[in-house]
Parts: C-alpha cells; sequence; structure tokens
RNA sequence: GUCCCCGUCGUCCAGUGGUUAGGACAUCGCCCUUUCACGGCGGUAACACGGGUUCGAAUCCCGUCGGGGACGCCA
C-alpha cells in the first residue's frame, strides 16, 4: 500500500511532545523536547505538549505535574497543553475518549477495522507458545473473519472486545524516515494492533494518529524506538483519509553498555538533576551535544571570536535555535555520559561570578527550604551547631559509597544481602514517597524474605547515609526525595554486581 | 527467533572521493601551585572486517560481523 502524500510544505509547521504520566520526567523527554522545540522555533511553528494519559494502571497523579516543571526547568515552553491551553484542546488524552470511540467506529465501519473477542489472558497464553516455539509472537487473526452473527452473539453476551487495525494482507508500507530515507515493513511484520483497548481507553497508536491529526501536526519528531510502529501509523492514515506528517525519529539516548538508556544503569529523572545540583543550562546544552545537530565552529570562528577550542561545546539555547541542523543529525545512538555533562556543568558554575555562584547554591542544595526540612532531624541529637556537617553530610553528597564492613549485615551473606537490596528497591520504587507507606511496604517485604526490622532498615540506612547511624532514616529519605534516594540505591546495586563480577 | 535501524579514538562530535583523519570529555605526562582543583602545554588513542567501483576510498555499492530497537488490551 503506498502512502499518500505528505503534508504540504506550506502547512504552518506544528510538533509536538508526547509523554506519559507514569512517574518521574525522564531526560529522553527533554531530549525530544529540546529537538522538537528547535525545530519549531526554527520554522515560525507551534510547539505542543500532549499528555498521553491512556494507560491508567501506570498512571501516577502526581507526575503530570513534575512533567511540567521539570520541562520548565530545563528552559522549554510550549504553545500549547494542558496547563496553557491551545485552540486544539483537550491536550490530556484521558479527556478525549469520545473522540477516539468515535474514531474506532469509523475504522470499523469502513471496514479497517474489527472486533477481536480473547481476552488478555488468551493472548498472552499465545504469546507464549508463539516465543517457546521461537516463531515471532503475533495475533493470529482468529477473529478477524467472524461472522456477523458470531460477532452479534458475542456482543449480546456483553463479552468485552478489542478494536484491531486490519492490516491489508500480502502488501507492504514504505515510508519516508526524513534522516534515513524509504523503509519498508512487509505486512507479514505488522501485527493487527489493538486500537481500542476492552476498557474503552484507545491505545498509543490510535490516540497518537487521530490527535496528530485533529492538532494539525506537520511533523512527528520522536525517538527511533518508534520506527517499527511506525507503518501501523501511516495504515491509519491511509484508512482515515488523511495527509501523512513527516516521520523523525532521532537517536535514542544509551547507557554506557550502549543498551536504551535505563533507570538501572542511569540517573534518568529531571527531577534528580534538578535536586542533585545541575544546572538546566548544562543539562540542555549536553542534551543538544548528544546526536549532532550543532556544527563545530570553523578554524575562522575560533579565532575571530577568540574561542577556546573547547567552546565548540558550549553554547545556550539561543545558539542551537542559530545553529542547529537536523540535517546534520548523526544517527548513531549517543551515549548519556555523566562525565562529561558534569565536566559541562562545572564550566557552567565556574563561568559565575562569586555573588552567581552563591545564590545558585541558596537557591538550589542549600536552599532554605531544603536546610528548614533537615534542621528538625538532627535537632535532638545535636549537641554543638558544628555537628550538623558531620550529621548530615549524606544529604549533600553526590556519592556515598559505604564500605562492606558498614553495609552488610554479620549474619548475612553477600548474595543475599544484595538480593534483598534489590527487593528494597523495586519495592521503593512502587511505594508512594510518604513515611507511613515506605514504613509498611519495607516491613511487609522483610517479613516476607524472613529480614528482621532491624536488619532490613539498617542495610538502607547504611547504604543511603553510608554509615550505622543517622538521622530517623524515613524521613531523612523524604526530606532526599524520591529520585535521589532510589538513584542512590541503584548505583550501589550496580556497583557491587560489578564488583563482584571482578571477583569471579 | 523475525523484522527494522545503526557502525570514525574508551565517550560525544568533525570529516561527504585525494587530510600527517580534526576537536571536546576521559586518560597519561609536564608546567603552574603549600594540597586538591582550576588553568596552560604535550602524549596515547579510531575509520569493524572482506570484496568490489575508481588513477585514488573513512567517504559510493555488496556481503559478513558487531551493536541497538521493535515484536503488549505500555507508551
Amino acid at each position: 500500500m503506498n502512502p499518500l502524500p505528505p503534508a504540504q510544505d506550506t502547512a504552518p509547521i506544528r510538533v509536538r511532545i508526547a509523554p506519559s504520566p507514569t512517574g518521574d520526567p525522564h531526560v529522553g523527554t527533554a531530549y525530544i523536547g529540546l529537538l522538537n522545540y528547535i525545530y519549531a522555533r526554527q520554522r515560525s511553528g507551534q510547539f505542543v505538549l500532549r499528555i498521553e494519559d491512556t494507560d491508567r494502571t501506570r498512571f501516577v497523579p502526581t507526575s503530570e505535574q513534575m512533567i511540567f516543571d521539570s520541562l520548565r526547568w530545563v528552559g522549554l515552553t510550549w504553545d500549547e497543553g494542558p496547563d496553557v491551553g491551545g485552540p486544539y484542546g483537550p491536550y490530556r488524552q484521558s479527556e478525549r475518549t469520545a473522540i477516539y470511540r468515535e474514531h474506532a467506529e469509523i475504522l470499523l465501519a469502513n471496514g479497517h477495522a474489527y472486533r477481536s473477542f480473547e481476552t488478555a489472558d488468551e493472548l498472552e497464553a499465545m504469546r507464549r507458545q508463539q516465543i517457546a516455539a521461537k516463531v515471532p509472537p503475533r495475533y493470529n487473526g482468529a477473529h478477524r473473519h467472524l461472522t456477523q452473527a458470531q460477532i452479534d452473539a458475542y456482543l449480546a453476551e456483553g463479552r468485552p472486545y478489542t478494536v484491531r487495525l486490519k492490516v491489508p494482507e500480502n502488501q507492504s508500507t514504505t515510508f519516508t524516515d526524513e534522516l534515513r530515507g524509504p523503509i519498508t515493513f512487509d505486512h507479514n511484520n505488522v501485527d493487527d494492533q489493538v486500537l481500542l483497548k476492552s476498557d474503552g481507553f484507545p491505545t498509543y497508536h490510535l490516540a497518537n494518529v487521530v490527535d496528530d491529526h485533529l492538532m494539525r501536526i506537520t511533523d512527528v519528531i520522536r525517538a527511533e524506538e518508534w520506527i517499527s510502529s511506525t507503518p501501523k501509523h501511516v495504515l491509519l492514515y491511509a484508512a482515515f483519509g488523511w495527509e501523512l506528517p513527516r516521520f523523525w525519529h532521532m537517536p535514542l539516548l544509551r547507557n554506557v553498555d550502549k543498551s536504551k538508556i535505563s533507570k538501572r544503569k542511569n540517573p534518568v529523572s529531571l527531577v534528580f538533576y534538578q535536586q542533585s545540583g545541575y544546572l538546566p543550562q548544562a543539562m540542555l546544552n549536553f542534551l543538544g551535544l548528544l546526536g549532532g545537530g550543532m556544527a563545530q565552529p570553523t578554524e575562522q570562528e575560533i579565532v575571530s571570536k577568540g574561542l577556546n577550542t573547547k567552546e565548540g561545546d558550549i553554547f545556550s539555547l539561543g545558539e542551537m535555535l542559530e545553529k542547529f541542523d537536523f540535517r546534520r543529525i548523526s544517527l548513531g545512538g549517543p551515549v548519556f555520559d555523566l562525565v562529561k555533562l558534569k565536566w559541562l556543568n562545572g564550566e557552567y558554575l565556574r563561568k559565575l561570578t562569586p555573588e552567581e555562584f552563591f545564590a545558585a547554591l541558596r537557591s538550589s542544595i542549600l536552599s532554605d527550604n531544603y536546610l528548614r526540612s533537615i534542621a528538625p532531624l538532627v535537632q535532638s541529637r545535636i549537641e554543638i551547631l558544628g555537628q550538623f556537617g558531620d550529621m548530615t553530610g549524606f544529604f549533600f553528597a553526590d556519592n556515598v559509597l559505604p564500605p562492606e564492613s558498614v553495609w552488610l549485615p554479620k549474619k548475612r551473606s553477600f548474595e543475599e544481602s544484595l538480593a534483598f537490596a534489590s527487593e528494597q528497591l523495586t519495592t521503593l520504587e512502587a511505594a508512594s514517597w510518604e513515611p507511613d507507606t515506605i514504613e509498611s511496604s519495607l516491613k511487609a517485604l522483610g517479613e516476607a524474605k524472613q529480614w528482621s526490622v532491624k536488619e532490613n532498615f539498617m542495610l538502607l540506612r547504611a547504604v543511603l547515609t553510608g554509615s550505622t547511624s543517622s538521622p530517623p532514616l524515613l524521613e531523612s529519605m523524604i526530606v532526599f526525595g524520591k529520585a535521589r534516594t532510589l538513584d542512590r540505591l541503584r548505583r550501589f546495586l550496580e556497583i557491587q554486581k560489578k564488583q563482584a563480577n571482578q571477583r569471579k
């Protein structure tokens, strides 16, 4: 099937980012956000922020506000979005479910979609069999050709169903990736994607295409992980008879080991970077460095502007708007190199005047709010104010690495302790960040794994504070923040695992 | 396993048929310095491999290998 011609070149440029409120705002969102922002600003276009909250099983209520705050923190602003309004709203997909249902009906009516009555369990069982048999896991299309009588019978029964895209057989779909050129997928490799879930909510694929069209998006600039689902989207545009946007798939940010960036191996929460004392300009600059796009200064520029050679790597958002060139983007996935980010941040910090530097400290890591929340944790155990630093160092440290003699419980082996710490991490990830919930979920874990309360909390205390004596643990964790607490635990686990492997 | 994408120093980028393959971070050495940083100077370090095309390939084509992504009623 041939895709329709791309959107008119004359259409006013409109781009969007569409984060999902499932947890902390992600550096990848800031990265793609920056790229979209630059693209729009360079072309006098509009930049839209849309919240994709169609998965209520993963929905985190506090997440949306954190996304707004973090994106504003790095310096991005949007022209339309849930919090600023705009002519194509609502910009929260959960408020648009009627629109998606209508559109699913259109596809049902014009034969581009069909109802599928299998249960999630049945599908899961099928998938497992296929994986076991080493064949690509795919929907078998069983309900693709249900007779009208069967469909009516199921509906009369009140059986829940999903709506699936009817991908034409024995064909292929080709689309143009603006950076890669034409990409073709044989339909044997394109599954009959679920468009509408049995709970009435759309999946990403339907909501995304419908919204991008209704919101007049001209350029879809998103991460590379979406390439393989793009044929589904192209098919959807065609099924609706809509014009295609341009597709730009950006390289995926990577961990040091080159795998897709993940919280296990790298801090990915923007909240973490903010609370740890990274400057937003440095973060934005660093993200702009990844994937190319910024031309390095020519020799003439270096000479004429008296630039230090390293200053080719240092630039502001304004300079990015001026010089960033999407055609220059290199396609290899860039490693998110914390070492270089820290160097960049240091460059920015050192460039501040002493007064500005002091102000930076006072507005972040030494803010009144932070100190005010730490103070009550030490007041009852302090003798002279000079002990404050000794008691609270871990609140201000970038790295806490307790030796084994501190963190390893006397009656526990290295392996079981690490395994338990790993369980603690999982537990804390799922916990809402209040002392009571943290305490009860941790205690439940301890009971299940036969770890005493003392061992349980002492291990965590040692890992987080680097010491076996500290201010109250739970309150400290609250003040230190979920993002940094979890990251500290993750880094501890990674380092221990690495050392354990080296010993083998 | 199947499909798709990608492949220049350890890392991030330059380089688009002719370069001693360049810069930054990291690393190493020297200088500065009471220390540590900062700063300055210098060094180590890469075109994955094999075939083509060409007078000439990092640059173009093919294959191999390697890495990554996707394969959910997640996004």
